[in-house]
DNA sequence: CTCTCATGGTTTCCAAAGGGTACCAATGGC
DNA sequence: GCCATTGGTACCCTTTGGAAACCATGAGAG
């Protein structure tokens, strides 16, 4: 059986927490296009702040999910790119994008449904 | 372009939210086979509490994902079904696990070369 | 020489979320 | 009365997420 994500000891679910990471997510989003700077990141994914774009980056670059190269230059320059494994990534992640854009009424319909039940 | 995901006021942020967590992402598919109780589910999902997994479940009920019934007897039975448009989620969801078990590996050495470099 | 600006972060602090354990209500069996 | 089962809830603590401030470096302005 494939869904051995059960398992918590799973490697999968080592994926999962991965993915269950939104900023993870529009990181692969952002990348997707090319190489881009830490500011550049940073002004794209809108709300995110800088520790934890910063942890999000480095998490991703142990996992070999992109690369970070610092150029010796003042003021400072850092480019971030995705990798292959990365790349790859962004296949799945669009079909998730995709899934929200098509069915986010839904759920925010559903949403509203259940709160504002006026009884 | 579609990646309007970016801005933390789109509502497909909120999809993210809910896909970026691994317990909703498990739900859905341990419930693609069919309805299942909250202990199957609690036993079926290792490492979740009864806690978040209620929390869990009571918010994809309130996003239309699944339906919770309660059945009035004793000791009490309650079951979980998704509905379409949960079911529908199960599909990238499925894509997002493929790609995990496809390259698990490649992450666990990533993190294995990078935590465990000796230099 | 000092003041300012820009970049790519880090540090500190606080609130929120996640998770573990214990417990509850209702009823059947013994 | 006591235990077991089910589907949770309550309590508490640790971890995480996030806001805001600060830092090092060097160029350019004054």
């Amino acid at each position: 059986m494939r869904g051995d994500a059960f398992d918590p000891d799973c490697p999968t679910r080592l994926i999962l927490d991965r993915i269950g990471d939104k900023w993870s997510v529009l990181v692969v989003l952002s990348l997707a296009g090319g190489p881009r700077r830490f500011t550049e990141l940073r002004r794209r994914i809108g709300g995110v702040t800088p520790k934890v774009l910063t942890q999000t980056l480095r998490t991703m670059e142990r996992d070999g999910l992109l690369t970070r190269h610092v150029f010796a230059e003042v003021p400072p320059r850092v480019e971030y790119a995705l990798t292959p494994l990365g790349l790859s990534l962004g296949r799945p992640i669009q079909a998730i994008t995709d899934w929200a854009e098509e069915h986010v009424e839904a759920v925010v319909a559903a949403r509203a449904r259940h709160d504002g039940l006026p009884g």
